[in-house]
DNA sequence: CAGTACCA
DNA sequence: CTGG
């Protein structure tokens, strides 16, 4: 499986799943937004909405509205436990990640064309021995990533569909963002725009 | 215990 | 970029 560093702890995949996995991969993202619909998550504090909409798969899933970010095992707005995660997202995990036990979430992040997702960290888990695995589909999108601090300088990459990129060691927490998509550069979904798989283990093993 | 994946 |  062909690999490239793109800074120490960070490795990107192109090409990691092929035409006919990111079908089949979709088609198991719709069952899982069927049970589990897209929310909108918003800012702690203020509500300012997110250009990005999402829904989570697996024991626990990644939740922001006015009292803050937090993981939680049920859907804010239905209430009922979330989905289980896709088999293909559990073997992608065991390929890439280097860890020797299942991720407890896979936050799904639907990407409007014009949607986009400021530089942030990934620090609501408690196991940062794990690392962060991420799977692209549709549209590319403009991927910026820095260093531990805000400040840092920061470089860009395009994810295109089937990429995979991971978070890991040096890496784990450093910032990272999407700017924007390039319209109409997949076909994968009819309306266009993105989907993005990050899966993590959130709590220590016991 | 505080912490802004937002915006200005 | 920093602060709210």
């Amino acid at each position: 499986m062909p690999s490239l560093p793109l800074a120490p702890g960070l490795t990107y995949y192109p090409d990691y799943l092929d035409r006919p996995a990111q079908e089949r991969l979709l088609a198991a993202l719709r069952e899982i937004t069927r049970q589990a619909p897209l929310f909108t998550p918003c800012m702690p504090r203020t509500g300012q909405p997110f250009s990005v909409r999402m829904t989570n798969g697996g024991r626990l899933g990644w939740v922001s509205d006015v009292n803050g970010y937090r993981y939680q095992p049920t859907h804010p707005e239905t209430g009922r436990p979330w989905p289980a995660m896709p088999e293909q997202v559990l073997r992608a995990w065991e390929a890439l990640s280097d860890y020797p036990h299942p991720p407890d979430a896979c936050l799904i992040n639907f990407y409007e064309p014009a949607a986009r997702m400021g530089m942030h960290q990934d620090r609501d888990e408690e196991e940062f021995d794990a690392p962060v695995v991420s799977l692209s589909l549709g549209d590319t999108a403009v991927f910026r990533y820095g260093g531990l601090e805000r400040r840092d300088p920061t470089r860009s990459v395009r994810l295109r569909s089937g990429d995979a990129i991971v978070f890991g060691g040096p890496a784990r927490l450093i910032y990272h963002g999407i700017d924007r998509l390039v319209p109409g550069s997949s076909d994968l979904l009819p309306q266009g725009g993105r989907l993005n798989l990050t899966l993590r283990k959130v709590g220590k093993p016991l």
